[in-house]
DNA sequence: AATGAATGAGATTTCATTCAT
DNA sequence: TATGAATGAAATCTCATTCAT
């Protein structure tokens, strides 16, 4: 979309990082150079079209998370019913932790205490209207359903949103922890959590 | 408890990296010096007790996340039923979040990429029988339920694990979430994840 | 010659390495910061050309080996005589001495057992054909004789090789030691020196 | 002899000292931990001998210098004639090579340009009339020769040690070239050196 | 006399950032 | 605009030496 107004440098800087990223590779300690290197660019321009490292990768990690849940947004839509929403929703994780993903390690990173994360907390809290972040997907699978979801209170809806994010987390523990994925393989994990989604929503309707 | 085998120095190591990590430092980028000298001794002494800077943090965080949770595990027999067992570990990572403490901060840690995470799996994954951890908090709290839950298959424990370990992480996103903070207070949320996990563990039970 | 082609840093680097060199520090001991200053260039610009302190001096001493020892072989083919051809050689010999040059510090740095000494050794066993080392001028030296000397067995060649190299080593214990200097003056160890080698060569010839 | 005179301690880190050397250590980079703990001593205990690690170090190569040449100059006495006692003096330098000994490791630190060397140096020039160093050993070969070779003048019998002393670093230089050793064996060599040495003092009496 | 825990000065090396080209 | 050579601040880590026991 408005990708076309990003700089092709900014493109091959952005790119990089997410390379980095996806190969494993430790935010907190890659360095200038080889992100530069990587994007073919020259070390200097880095400074030409960001303020220091962690500012250009955190817009990096920024850009590819707004990106991925823009994308997942618009699916979303083409689904038939909840369960078949989460298990888009899952399964799109799935594929994008097994190439170690940034929807996935975003959130890590988010969660810890570097300049960088502080950084993209500043962004995901000052972020535009039309950016779509996490939040944004789950709210919308939420409101797809439709009916007595929208007549919830304000709380509700809260706790709604928390209680559904808080089993895509459990989807991505899944993932990591490899004992578990031994006794159970993907799609039963994926089947379950998505009854669990359909249940949570239920119990909602009718508390109310 | 095995505390007193611990060296001074070393003790005093891991208090200034614990009170660092209060402080809301970025571990990935703290200095051994810095670490020293808050503990009060020379930044050479480090190197008699451990062979990098990296192995000396992991080690501290996996010290203070064990005796956490190990605390935590001490004070559950205590509570009459699931509701109030489940409300004192919301309780006290609400507490151990308002000093930024190390049960939150250590499992963001350990989910990132760096070098500290990654001796801390390991030393997660080769940790002694006796030693408690999140999950052994978790398990206690179902074992605890009796009754029906011995029953659960393997693969049902392995989801109802996850599933109440998913509602703790639901709880420490709200306790980063300032605008959801705004509209929920802390007992409403807290109240609310009981009462789902107890709604969890009925289903569970009902499903057998 | 190909001096041209080394950047003009290198070429700094190197001329500090031997200028401390000359002024009698131990090269196992001198520091990085101390040579990057003297080539009036950053610490770090060292590690842009070296890849640790070592390496570089090792190089630099081996740079300067080189270009000795291809001088005096330049010079050797403009005596008339083997004993002038030595005297020649003894007293470029002594005038590096006296400077406390690379040509007989080199040879001293190479006996050790340090790292720099490993890596010249290296160095001088992958040498190129066309560079000239110490026991490429000797060779010179006996091949301009010519006539039978061409006939020795390899053996004896060898062993005239070494024992003209003895020689040389013998006037360097000779400079070193300032008892028998208050003795015997250069010039007339100088000549002792020709005078053995060129007793030497006839005996070596007779021999055959 | 007077090693009856030597504290247990101070010959123990003696004994490490050399043991490090035999193993090809470089002494400029050892630690007066690795010297202790091989001695079986404490490190702080080195410090109740010796001034500092550099002073430790050239004293026990300076003693073991001393014993090698002490032996040497008794059994040179036994020796019939002139080859034999040179012979005799190349298959023991030949030995103590072979286990990468003091006396020759020793005469490469003497020349290096290291604190150790420069405080060795300081001790052979003050060395007792009793200890008996490399070159008594030469000295001595020379003075049982007997008959015209006392006559020689100063200068003659100062340049006269010097060949021989020369002859021997020959000796040194093929121990140490794999190439050359290739080509000439061990005994052929000495038999070539000695043969050297006795037509080196056959012509300085013709000389005379 | 003997020790080894503790230290801090100082070494090597890395790397974000600048700036002349 | 783009570059990468150059830099020096700052990091980790080593180790000779001290000193309380």
């Amino acid at each position: 979309m408005n990708d076309k107004e990003l700089a092709p440098k900014v493109m091959a800087l952005y790119g990089a990082v997410i390379a980095l990223l996806r190969e494993g590779a430790d935010l907190n300690n890659v360095t200038v150079a080889e992100i530069a290197t990587r994007a073919g660019i020259g070390k200097g321009t880095v400074y030409e079209y960001f303020s220091n490292k962690e500012e250009m990768i955190a817009q990096a990690l920024f850009h590819e998370l707004k990106a991925d849940c823009q994308q997942m947004y618009g699916l979303i839509s083409r689904e038939k019913d909840l369960y078949e929403k989460m298990n888009l929703v899952l399964i799109r994780m799935e594929e994008k932790m097994a190439e170690m993903n940034c929807f996935v390690r975003t959130m890590q990173i988010m969660l810890d205490n570097s300049v960088i994360s502080s950084r993209m907390r500043e962004m995901a809290e000052n972020k535009k209207e039309e950016d779509i972040l996490v939040t944004d997907v789950i709210r919308k699978i939420i409101d797809d359903e439709g009916g007595t979801v929208e007549k919830l209170s304000k709380e509700k809806r809260c706790h709604l949103l928390m209680t559904i994010f808080s089993r895509l987390i459990c989807y991505v523990l899944y993932q990591f922890d490899a004992k578990v994925k031994m006794e159970l393989d993907n799609e039963t994990m994926r089947a379950m959590i998505c009854q669990d989604v359909c249940r949570d929503l239920e119990a909602f309707k009718k508390e109310n």
